[in-house]
DNA sequence: ACTCATAGTGACAAAAAAGTCAGTATTGTT
DNA sequence: AACAATACTGACTTTTTTGTCACTATGAGT
């Protein structure tokens, strides 16, 4: 069950799910998306003040090449552009979800820890 | 709300998680885990031939760190060692279905797409 | 004529991740 | 005495990913 996409050979979907939002960014721009949407660049900006500029739009430009968010441009002075989850794109709810659960209690956990050990 | 953790800062349990799965072979190691469990070094290498062995036990040497795994050590000759997910491991199964479910969607909506526009 | 806002691009540097290759330890078997 | 099996480690190199800085375009408003 080989899938090819993009010059690289995956052999699972899980495989080929990971290459697709394994970016830096990606996960959190999706989150983003999920909660509210359209958006436009400058506001991803605000609730990611973490990332710069340049990398956003990286990772918003592999997102639409995958063809998980689409993007809008609107002709007008100075440009508007906005973006959103496609369809597929949406279907990642699961995901982000469950990686939103699972790190709130792994925080949980790694919190218990280091007052376990109170190392250095 | 912030999580300090090895020397750096996450601002949401997402980030957090992101960071203790996201290696290149973390997910897959997970998976096998989850689905057949304990596993030998030699047999993880089988479930995953894609990944060489160096590649493996990094991967493991950081989840054990991040304690999503547990390693265990019998003191014989040759050596055998066992490792399995911890509880909050065995906690990221919704993640790695999720993760294959949209994987395995995601694999039919591009194969779809490669036929609908047959470039190159 | 100048400045502002928005959404970019290009070229490059730095850092992180992944991959490669050779080598180690131990004890039983041949 | 040499070899096999298993689970590693060290020292690198290569590749990939991130991050930074400077720069562009356009029309409106001053």
């Amino acid at each position: 069950m080989e899938i090819h996409y993009k010059d690289k050979t995956y052999f699972s979907g899980k495989d080929l799910a990971l290459s697709a939002i394994g970016g830096r960014w990606k996960i959190a721009v999706i989150w983003c998306l999920l909660h509210d949407s359209p958006l436009r660049l400058s506001e991803i900006q605000k609730k990611l003040p973490q990332a710069n500029q340049r990398m956003l739009i990286r990772q918003l430009r592999e997102l639409e090449e995958d063809k998980i968010v689409t993007r809008y441009v609107y002709p007008v002075v100075p440009p508007k552009v906005e973006y959103k989850l496609s369809e597929i794109g949406l279907q990642l709810e699961p995901v982000v979800t469950s990686i939103c659960d699972w790190g709130d209690e792994f925080s949980v956990f790694v919190e218990k820890e280091a007052n376990k050990a109170p190392a250095e």
